[in-house]
RNA sequence: GCCGCUAUCGUCUAAUGGUUAGGACACCACGCUUUCAAUGUGGGAAUCCGGGUUCGAUUCCCGGUAGCGGUACCA
């Protein structure tokens, strides 16, 4: 590779909320393939909208892609040598080229009311014609323009698409050929003064010295328009590269309507997913090296991501998929690391079930290989926090046992913690198990009544583990508890 | 309707002009286990359909079908 030019390349979303699953996969492979190459990555904030805007977008975006360990080199927080990064502090720059456009005959003005456009569109589709704009404006003179402007008028700027075929090369998919026919000719510049994003995506990418547009499919059919006004600007166009769709269980394009909260990155932080989790299933979706490898981490997918080898066809979302990532990366994590990430969710089982949130060092090990989030353990941990198991005769002694054998197994193991000075979950085992033989009792007879005593549930971790999490004071305070049922 | 993109197990995908079409998730069975996990072993499961090119096509070409996307003064 000689690439005299740096590689420039730049994830610009649009503030209408949250960051969106889609649109970090997006960033994602933005930011590998900046990184892979030694390029730059930019963020720029396409807000043309004023309608769809909402306010602290721009906040949560940034913060979202923080969180997944994504940076950047220049933005809208951070500055850079083509500031501002925010389109809406660049209205003048979409003008200028709009006028420029103007000038070169490769726009005109527009006059026409909304409700003539609806009405159009609505004929051509009542009609099963393609639905374009019939170029009414364009036959004005220019005496007749200058007047409509005098007099205040409200106009656009539209795109006069040229005839002929516009032709294309996308890095994912090959050579595109597209009819202009088939293009409409597109507003540039809106009437409240803003640009359309397809003004204002080719104007910045340009003066920001984009290389390459890596975007999502659904703007494949944008770009020979946006090729057009490259050239009608008299600029070389960037590479493009369209990624294929992030979708939903039903195939559909994952959106904020049909998914909800699903689609937000912060759902599944709030979740408790981590974000090394959630990259790695996202850089999979999509996109796969040579090779079985499974696990990456951010550097390892640095190392190995290439534009080639993405999919081309869109690729379901699969909650089951990331789940099993997520276990994967909860797995991998230090205990200690594990138990601080930990701490929000288990002050909150407190807060509602009462036993302070102390020593969960043990208690975070002993779950770590069942969290798939780390949210879960609000009902994987409730054993730890509660402080009344509303134990019952009928669920410490099994079927085919008695209450005798009950007690026998609860005193006896009671009388034996107070003994154990190696607090360690083989140590444990071993004394635990020991205990057992001698009382005579079986598996079934001695460790559900213990394990029932401890947790009150009927599926929880084994009794060692639970002695261990839950320590030689609360262990025999349990047990006492289950016998005084017991000798109701 | 029109335009475009796409098509390998249920899902994410690997591979190839000749393979028993590989892996992972999910699922099922078994092992380990007092229960739940984790873990080990095994299993079922795919080249959309029809033509062509070729000795041979899942792979290349064409058509169909289906899915998705676009068709805004939204991005």
């Amino acid at each position: 590779m000689n690439n005299q030019t740096t590689i420039r390349v730049r994830f610009a979303p649009s503030p209408t909320g949250e960051l969106h699953v889609g649109g970090a996969r997006t960033a994602l492979y933005n930011y590998l393939f900046a990184r892979a190459q030694d390029g730059q990555f930019i963020i720029r904030l396409e807000d043309t909208d004023q309608e769809r805007y909402v306010p602290g977008s721009l906040d949560r975006l940034l913060s979202g892609l923080k969180w997944l360990g994504i940076s950047w080199d220049e933005g809208p927080d951070k500055g850079g040598p083509y500031a501002p990064y925010i389109q809406s502090a660049r209205l003048d720059l979409y003008k200028k080229y709009a006028l420029q456009l103007i000038n070169t005959q490769a726009a005109y003005y527009c006059f026409c009311s909304t409700e003539r456009l609806t009405e159009l569109r609505l004929k051509q589709q009542t009609s099963n014609e393609p639905s374009r704009y019939d170029r009414c404006c364009l036959n004005l003179t220019a005496e007749q323009i200058q007047t409509k402007l005098s007099a205040g008028e409200n106009y656009t700027i539209r795109l006069l698409v040229p005839p002929g075929k516009t032709e294309f090369s996308d890095l994912i998919r090959g050579t595109i050929i597209i009819d202009n026919q088939t293009i409409d000719d597109q507003v540039l510049l809106k009437s409240d003064g803003y640009p359309t994003y397809h003004l204002a995506n080719v104007v910045d990418d340009y003066l920001m010295q984009i290389t390459h547009v890596i975007r999502g499919e659904e703007w494949l059919p944008s770009a020979s328009k946006h090729i057009l006004l490259y050239r009608a600007l008299g600029w070389a166009a960037p590479e493009f590269a369209h990624l294929p769709n992030v979708l939903n269980k039903n195939r559909a394009k994952l959106s904020k309507r049909k998914d909800g909260a699903a689609v937000w990155v912060e759902t599944y932080k709030e979740q408790g997913y981590l974000p090394e989790a959630l990259v790695n299933f996202l850089a999979l979706l999509g996109w796969h090296p040579t090779g079985d490898q499974e696990l990456f981490t951010l550097d390892e997918l640095i190392k190995q991501f290439s534009l080639t080898r993405v999919q081309k066809a869109g690729a379901i979302f699969d909650i089951d998929k990331l789940l099993w990532f997520n276990n994967a990366y909860i797995k991998k994590l230090p205990p200690a690391e594990l138990d601080e990430l930990l701490q929000p969710f288990y002050r909150q089982l407190t807060a509602t079930l009462g036993r302070p949130a102390k020593n969960t060092l043990n208690l975070t090990t002993v779950l770590q290989t069942r969290l798939t989030t780390l949210g879960e353990v609000s009902s994987l941990a409730t054993w730890f926090f509660k402080k009344d198991l509303n134990l019952t005769a009928g669920v410490l002694t099994p079927a085919q046992s008695h209450n005798d054998k009950t007690k026998l197994a609860l005193r006896q193991t009671m009388e034996i913690i107070p003994t154990i000075t190696d607090w360690n979950i083989a140590n444990l085992q071993t004394v635990v198990t020991a205990v057992k033989e001698q009382s005579g009792l079986s598996n079934q007879e001695f460790l559900w009544p213990v394990r029932m005593a401890l947790s009150g549930e009927k599926q929880s971790p084994d009794v060692y583990s639970l002695l261990w999490a839950l320590g030689a004071d609360e262990s025999i305070s349990r047990l006492q508890t289950a016998r005084a049922v017991l000798a109701e």
